[in-house]
DNA sequence: TGGTTATTCGCAATCTGTGCAGATTGTGGC
DNA sequence: GCCACAATCTGCACAGATTGCGAATAACCA
């Protein structure tokens, strides 16, 4: 995502105004690594702005992803985790606790699809993007069990 | 999945019963490489034994998937999809109309975690198993553009 | 400054999935 | 084959996440 300051311009050059809302919004996401979900960020939003609505969290977080800022993730833990990190990076998540840590990783350019079926699924799809996504524990979760 | 034969045994042993609408689902399950929602899967079934209930098709899907007969899988288009394919393999996603297909992948055992926070990631989690999801268009979706 | 147009916000509605309880049915033992 | 009992089925209410809608409001450009 780019900063506040740029965003600033790229909503106005889009014919979007910039609200204190989205302002707000943007300056919560820079440089965020928590992947927050929609709901995680109204309860940080309304602390600085009491009054501001979920609908408007969801509002621009639909906005910025449209706008290729922001990238949306599906842990398959209930809410959207949004990502402001839009580096080619991928994932470790706690299936527990369902934390969600960036990690960079070397060897996605080797993975090869095998066999007939899948040469065909290659052939027919056309693939924009290859996610890797590592799930497990992390340290606090193993703690409590 | 085993096979509906074998699912009835399994089931027994379990002292889970096997009823017409579990004997059902185990058919329309078996070697179905569409990764259903509980949504399709309840279409189906009504079509093949109306009055069936949604409540009985997610119960049946959670029992199989905790039996470790399925696997629930999440692409991020609403509904949890089901896998009765319990190899190790992994899925191409139209990101159009939400086809998922099977793909076996070789490199995965390969694939490194750069740098140092990422090396302390992987240190904190204990992975359990790494996903890789191919994201793409497939062929219908991208005549009809 | 004023007018135009996008935005905000609250609320209803939708969609997916789960909790509950009464009526029903599969099963194992006789 | 019949019984007793536990597991199941179903309908319905409910919860959580997200979206649709419209009236009131605020941003922006001339
Ligand atoms: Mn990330
Ligand atoms: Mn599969
Ligand atoms: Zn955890
Ligand atoms: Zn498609």
């Amino acid at each position: 995502m780019q900063s506040p300051e740029e965003l600033t311009t790229a909503f106005r050059a889009r014919g979007l105004k910039v609200t204190p809302q989205r302002q707000l919004i943007f300056r919560l996401l820079a440089g965020n690594d928590r992947h927050p979900s929609a709901d995680v960020l109204f309860a940080t939003a309304s602390a600085a702005m009491p009054g501001i609505s979920l609908r408007t969290i969801y509002q621009t977080l639909t906005d910025l992803t449209s706008m290729g800022e922001l990238r949306a993730l599906d842990v398959g833990a209930g809410a959207t985790r949004f990502d402001p990190n839009i580096d080619d990076h991928h994932h470790v998540i706690c299936d527990h606790c369902g934390d969600v840590r960036d990690v960079y990783v070397s060897g996605v350019e080797s993975l090869r699809l095998l066999s007939d079926a899948d040469a065909e699924a290659h052939g027919i799809f056309e693939i924009d993007r290859t996610q890797v996504v590592f799930r497990g524990t992390c340290s606090p979760c193993r703690s409590t069990r």
